[in-house]
DNA sequence: CCTTGACCTTCTAGTAACAGGAATCTTTAT
DNA sequence: ATAAAGATTCCTGTTACTAGAAGGTCAAGG
């Protein structure tokens, strides 16, 4: 299969294919018009790679997946282990940006938006000292 | 004022000051020894960027946001705009990234994480055709 | 005076995960 | 014959810094 067949297939865009083989997830073979030719078994592997990263699983956990999954003798509780840890990283980042948005909101509800300069939310973030409560 | 008291009063590293004035934000100027000379001023600016970032701001935005500042004539629904994009961003990103964790909670309750290799996580991303329901 | 240590300088490279685009084949279809 | 589609490599750019190297400067202590 050329790599475009490949895109299609696997839903990734041709350029994310090509640098999955550079940074070793894949090794197809060539053609003789230097045309990479990708087998079933490469092709599955980059699906995997889509659905894992669509998951937002990072390249470095894309790694330990796959390794486990060619792994008959895995165990599940290190596959679990990683999703656990990626679970977390989510979490706080939901924590993260709840913050960030409470407190956005308070300051744009406060903002009169109008054509006039006085404004909460410069003023907000001009202070040196204390902020206004949560 | 030497990069390092300004850090200190800002809260930024002075890596990020040193960085802050490459990209224009702070023309400081220089001692006869070569070190930077922030004025009052220019620490006020740094200041008020720490803070912008704080809230997730982009380095963009910031622009923006410093140039409404110190607009003397700005209309606060130019700043609330600017902040309301942002709160938007905010609001998709948590949406997103609770839909991933949904997915993923909803895979690692169902992964044993014991000693066997059978893995409802690795079914999952190996799953080609259709996935369980939401 | 000399040294030590803290502070400052510039410069380069690395981070995450690709995306865009140029210049150049190869293949396929008309 | 030619043109379009698809392939190749290579280089740059993205975000917002961070790490680290090599080296100048300054204040204090012996």
């Amino acid at each position: 299969m050329n790599i475009g067949d490949v895109a299609e297939a696997s839903g990734l865009p041709a350029k994310t294919i090509r640098y999955y083989e550079e940074i070793g997830f894949v090794r197809p073979e060539r053609g003789r018009n230097g045309y990479r030719d990708f087998g079933e078994n490469e092709v599955h592997k980059l699906t995997f790679l889509a659905r894992a990263r669509s998951l937002g699983f990072t390249i470095d956990d894309c790694r330990t997946l796959l390794s486990l999954y060619e792994d008959r003798g895995r165990a599940s509780s290190d596959v679990k282990a990683v999703a656990e840890h990626h679970l977390r990283r989510i979490n706080a980042k939901i924590v993260e940006l709840k913050g960030l948005r409470s407190t956005l909101a308070r300051l744009v509800a406060r903002c009169h938006g109008d054509d006039r300069p006085d404004c909460p939310i410069l003023d907000d973030l001009a202070a040196s000292g204390r902020r206004s409560g949560t």
